[in-house]
DNA sequence: TTTATTTCGGATAATTTTATCCTATTTATA
DNA sequence: TATAAATAGGATAAAATTATCCGAAATAAA
């Protein structure tokens, strides 16, 4: 469904927003740590959530990444996974046309179309802090 | 969403039903001509569906690709991305975790597993005979 | 039985994704 | 200003996926 390197960022995502709220900047060593992923690869995809304005780096001694606390509510999971993955998933036909077209669809298009928006809202609508939530209640984890 | 592979094999065997409804058989390059797909690849995955006896083949002159007239009915789509990609897309955890376990859930768990359960209802539900339909109807295609 | 046809299957190559390593650059503080 | 701490980013490497090639095996028909 979602690549690795995506799966990682929004973990990523979630962990430096549990930070956040604390004040706290975090590296892609803690990062990495705690949400059980290769470290030198997380730090890349680190730089893109920067690059995509999803979080925040801050070079030199007591820097780190975080996100502006004021910001976790409105960001969405759907921003993680486009600038990571694209928007293939929401735009992409299942069956690997060049592109998804009402007018000329694939012979899953119907089906398919209906699960994919599912997705899209369902991304849309799930924000980083209500998963910071979660995972700061107890109810949900990173790492089986 | 599925792999290449997958896709090819779906295409694959959409096109098999069709003619095997005018019991014709199909060569891999015929196949791969009318889906859009590379032909020597294409021929591997169809040597893992006639392993997962999804398809049959018959070596030899006047052999090819066919498909039981009265099992195209009967064949899902889910067997098909089973045999190809495996039931990660079924069971698998949104987030990479081991395992998808309701009492050790990841972040996402509550929401994926809807979208999830959607996708698999969908493929359980979805047979080859009624997207074999569809293209003969010309009402869908394999390429742009 | 020979021949032409066709799938099967192993070996290999190309590409993409995932992962690692090392150095440069930035920055707070002493 | 010097130093230590941290991210940025380029160069590779490893692994997985996608793709190609070729000979072996099977089979129908001449
Ligand atoms: S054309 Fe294939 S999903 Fe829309
Ligand atoms: S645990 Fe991640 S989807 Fe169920």
């Amino acid at each position: 469904m979602f690549s690795k390197a995506c799966e990682y960022g929004i973990k990523a995502a979630i962990f430096i927003a549990i930070n956040s709220y604390e004040n706290r900047r975090v590296s892609p060593k803690a990062i990495a740590q705690e949400i059980n992923s290769p470290q030198a690869f997380t730090a890349k995809i680190l730089q893109e959530l920067v690059r995509n304005n999803i979080v925040n780096s801050v070079k030199g001694a007591y820097g780190g990444f975080e996100i502006e606390q004021t910001n976790i509510k409105n960001i969405k999971l759907s921003q993680i996974v486009k600038a990571i993955d694209g928007d293939k998933i929401y735009n992409g036909c299942g069956l690997g046309l060049e592109k998804c077209d009402e007018t000329h669809p694939c012979p899953v298009h119907d089906k398919f179309k209906d699960i994919r928006d599912n997705l899209k809202y369902m991304l849309e609508h799930t924000s980083l802090d209500e998963l910071a939530m979660s995972i700061q209640a107890g109810e949900s984890f990173f790492k089986t």
